[in-house]
DNA sequence: ATTGATGCAAAAGATTTGCATTAGG
DNA sequence: CCTAATGCAAATCTTTTGCATCAAT
């Protein structure tokens, strides 16, 4: 992953590559999601840029024309609002552990055997079910350390 | 997969068995469920069960049961309801394409080689983060044969 | 009788939208 | 100027919840 200021900068020209202007308020989305090593959602974007005046409505208009240029990549959960991160073009590949006690969003990029079994199974589905993959996503649901101390058991829930 | 018969009668003995009643709008959305060889929203369940009365609070109620018994599985998709479908205690083990334009879900089961790397991912998360997996969920999203021919090249979106 | 399940209506939470205003080129 | 972006308020959509009623043992 690069330095803050380079990942902006990357993300200032795309933007103007593809016609639309790196505003204040996207500017600031931006550099929220770039100095976050996670995911934030809406609200929590909106809460970190508490000083400038930036709407609600505006931070979710900002998402969503990210989320089409894929700048970033929109992680909807259960129970609570989707959550925002940048795309592989600004972090590195991963997938996620996601706790289902706290919702808390564990990255993890172990991966060696797993992706190209993917991208196999990505030309299978072209074949079989003439369905062109543009993304995959694989999460692991269960209980994190802090909730739940690892036992020998699968836990009851 | 059993007949739905059978399936009803699985559902029966396993929700008594966890000591819940079968109750009629329980048995109606069952039997949705178990008639679906796919995946239902709340809202269709509720058309579906258009001649019985139900409320749909009684609806989302019995999903949340039936989703905590593990009876059933939550489909969280990206704009728009979630999806539900029976777990695997009554379904084949298998994982989802999802169509990025019309929003359909399409399912395989061609796993092989890549259902035992998961598992050892698996361990390697108890170990490396304490995490305790108990489900993971693998997801294609794309383009289907219908929202766009297949071609040589990724598609624009 | 007592506990749990349901219907109904209202609330809650997340996200989108219409419209007038502002800003950027 | 002209188009695109924003703020504000209201609307929308999905899901949950409080409460009175009903059902089941």
């Amino acid at each position: 992953m690069q330095p803050v200021e380079e990942m902006l900068k990357n993300i200032r020209g795309f933007i103007k590559a593809k016609g639309y202007f790196l505003t204040g308020p996207r500017y600031d989305v931006a550099k929220a999601l770039a100095e976050t090593p996670t995911h934030l959602d809406a609200d929590e974007i909106h809460q970190l840029l508490g000083k400038v005046r930036i709407d609600a409505s505006t931070v979710y208009r900002v998402l969503n024309l990210f989320c089409k240029l894929r700048i970033c990549r929109k992680i909807v959960v259960d129970n609570g609002p989707a959550q925002y991160e940048l795309s592989e073009r600004f972090m590195v590949h991963h997938h996620h552990l996601i706790c289902k006690h706290c919702g808390k969003v564990i990255n993890f990029d172990e991966f060696d055997l797993l992706e190209s079994e993917l991208s196999k199974l990505e030309k299978l589905f072209r074949r079989k079910y003439k369905f062109v993959v543009a993304d995959h996503k694989l999460e692991f649901e269960g209980v994190c350390m802090t909730c739940g101390p690892v036992s020998r058991n699968k836990p009851s829930l």
